[in-house]
DNA sequence: AAGCTAATGCGAACGAGTTGCAACAGTCAA
DNA sequence: TTGACTGTTGCAACTCGTTCGCATTAGCTT
């Protein structure tokens, strides 16, 4: 365990909203200067492909990421400020398995994402 | 309306699947040969912004194109071959709609999908 | 302390998508 | 038929997030 990949985990870990590789990077810069844009792509892709954090392909291109061991929750993005709320429905789970089962599947991994705005009345 | 745009249209009316602009490119490539990627590029971005095709960004990078004026519809993605069906839900769509409400929001457009492989039963 | 392995920083390369630009095609008015 | 105006094209060069090659270095194990 190197030192850099502890500023990086020690981060990410105190992260609580969904940054990305550059944003990490620069928190990252911030504690310890010898952590490089590199080693953070190679640490998020490791510990994204060991299931510690979770990549999040939001529709902006880059890729955000959400902190360790989080129990599974969906996002709701806010368009105009780029706010991301996090929430979960135990209902749309439940329906998501049956419409996967009736048509001869089981749920490996999903994806729900909605894109709001806030309602005026 | 230009040659170029009335071949890409037809390919995309056409297309039964979910192609990518690359894929676009070749068959409509292979009715005209004087259309090139960028003019496909051009294209798809104009028409999806009227909204008259939709873009779809699945988890691999490039972006895969829905033809024309289609009801909406979500997708689920069986892992191992890569095929995409497509579905709806209603009693989804619905309680969508009520959590976004509930948190003081209204969707504007939303993604869903499921990514699976064939249930052994 | 030596040796081995795995991880690092750097810069170069990648791939999807976009853009600047000069050439070109349609459209319409004279 | 000509000419001028406008929008579209192909091409090559670019962007941007991410990955890779490689020589160097840090961290374990002995
Ligand atoms: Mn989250
Ligand atoms: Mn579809
Ligand atoms: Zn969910
Ligand atoms: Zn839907």
């Amino acid at each position: 365990m190197t030192e850099q990949r502890k500023v990086i985990l020690r981060v990410l870990a105190n992260a609580d909203d969904h940054p990305d590789a550059n944003e990490l990077y620069h928190r990252a810069y911030a504690l310890d200067g010898s952590v490089s844009l590199s080693t953070v792509y190679r640490t998020l892709r490791l510990l994204a492909d060991r299931g510690a954090i979770q990549r999040h392909a939001f529709e902006e291109g880059r890729a955000r990421f959400d902190n360790a061991d989080r129990e599974h929750h969906d996002h709701l993005i806010a368009i105009d400020p780029g706010q991301v709320i996090e929430f979960r429905s135990e209902k749309i789970e439940e329906l998501q398995a049956r419409v996967a089962s009736e048509l001869g599947y089981e749920i490996v991994r999903h994806k729900l994402e909605l894109y709001v705005r806030k309602s005026r009345d």
